[in-house]
DNA sequence: ATAAATACTAGAATAATGTTCTAATAAAGC
DNA sequence: GCTTTATTAGAACATTATTCTAGTATTTAT
C-alpha cells in the first residue's frame, strides 16, 4: 500500500475510534492512550497528525459539520415552496440525528474548542453554506410566506425546537427518537416562522 | 466570625471565582492553582469543600438550576391563559440569560459531569419542578388550547429557538440579546404549541 | 471549664496524563 | 542510486489535578 492510502487509514481509523470514545466520556475524560491503543498509532504518529487531542476533535468537528451541511442543502435546495423547504430541513435534522447518534451527540455537546485555524476554515465553510440558504430564503420571504426576522433567528427558530429535542433523546431522557417525532417538529418549525401570506 | 460563617463564606467565593473562569475558557481548561489564587483558598480546603474540580463545577450547576427553576415558576404560575403563560415562559428565559450570561453560559455549555449523587439531586429537583408546570399545563391542555404532545416535547417546543439563539448570543455571533428579541421568540413558540381552540 | 471529638486548613509530595523531542525508517523525487 | 522529505517510534518531560499527613481552630459533651 502506498504511504499515502497509510496515512490516511491511519487518520481516519484514530479519528473513528476517537469519536466512539468521545461520544462516551467526552473529549476531557477521553485518554489519550487509549486512542492510541485501540487505533494502534504510536505517539509519534498522532501528534505529527493531528497536533494534539482537541487536533483529532477538530477534525471530527468540521468533517461532521461539512456532511451535515451538504446533505442538508441537498435536502432543502429542491423544495419549490417554502412550507415543504421548512419541513424538509426539520425533517432531514431529525433524520439525520437519529441515524448518526454518535457524530450528532458530539457536535451537539460544544466541547469542542477550535483553534484559530479551523474557526477560519469553519467561517469559510459557513458562509458558503449561508449563501446557499440564503438564496433559497429570499423570494420566500419577499412573497410573504416566511416571516421576515433579523437574519440570526431562523436557525434558532427552525432548528431550536429539533435541536432540543435532540439533545434530549441522546442523552437517553426520552424513548422516542427525533426520526419518531419529526412530522410533530416539522409542523411546529413551520407555525413558528410561516408569514401572514 | 464563627466558623459557619467563614466556611460558607469560603465557599461561596471559591464558586464565583470559579464561575467566572468556567465561563470564559471552560471547566476542563481552567487551573485549580488559580481559582485557589483567585479565592484565597488552600489546596486541602478546596478539596475538602468541593472533592475535586468537577465539585464546584457541579455545585455552581444545581445552585443555578435551582434558582432558574424557582423564579421560572414565580413568572409562569400567575399566569390565566395559554398564551400569556407561554409567553411568560418564553420572555423569563430571555431576561433570564441575558441579564446573567455567565451563569446561563455555564448551564447550557453542558459541560458538568454530574457525580451519581447530584445527578439523583438534580432528578429530585426536576420531579418537583416538572410537577408543578404539569399541573398549570393540564387544563390548557383538556381546554384544547395548547396541543396535546408527548410529555417530553413541551420544553423543547417551547424554549428550543430561545435556548438556541440564547447560545448563539453568548458566543458572541449576535448582537441583539435575547432580551431584545424576546418578543418574537415568545410568539413563535406560542404559535407552535398552541391547540385548535 | 476542661477534655474529646470534629471540622477545617495547610502545603509538600504524588500520580496521572498530555505533549515534546531525538532518532530511526521508509517512501518519493531527482 | 542518492537525497530529501514525510512519517513512525517511544522514552523523557512537563503540567496539573489530587492525595496525604500533620497541624489548628471550633464545637460539643461531661
Amino acid at each position: 500500500m502506498s504511504r499515502k492510502n497509510q496515512t490516511s487509514e491511519l487518520k481516519s481509523r484514530v479519528m473513528e475510534v476517537a469519536l466512539g470514545h468521545f461520544s462516551v466520556v467526552g473529549i476531557e475524560r477521553t485518554n489519550v492512550s487509549n486512542i492510541l491503543n485501540d487505533a494502534g498509532c504510536s505517539v509519534g504518529s498522532l501528534y505529527h497528525h493531528f497536533g494534539n487531542k482537541e487536533g483529532i476533535a477538530e477534525a471530527l468537528f468540521i468533517d461532521g459539520v461539512n456532511q451535515f451541511n451538504s446533505r442538508l442543502l441537498e435536502a432543502l435546495l429542491p423544495r419549490r415552496t417554502a412550507s415543504t423547504g421548512i419541513k424538509a430541513i426539520v425533517t432531514f435534522c431529525c433524520e439525520w440525528v437519529t441515524e448518526q447518534p454518535e457524530l450528532a451527540g458530539f457536535l451537539l455537546s460544544r466541547e469542542v474548542t477550535l483553534s484559530d485555524n479551523a474557526k477560519l476554515e469553519l467561517r469559510k465553510m459557513d458562509r458558503e453554506f449561508g449563501q446557499s440558504t440564503y438564496d433559497w430564503f429570499v423570494p420566500h420571504v419577499k412573497s410573504g410566506a416566511l416571516l421576515e426576522l433579523p437574519t440570526s433567528m431562523y436557525v434558532p427558530l427552525i432548528c431550536g425546537s429539533t435541536l432540543e429535542y435532540s439533545r434530549l433523546w441522546l442523552s437517553g431522557r426520552n424513548s422516542r427518537s427525533p426520526g419518531d417525532v419529526a412530522s410533530i417538529l416539522a409542523e411546529a418549525a413551520w407555525q413558528s416562522v410561516k408569514g401572514s401570506l
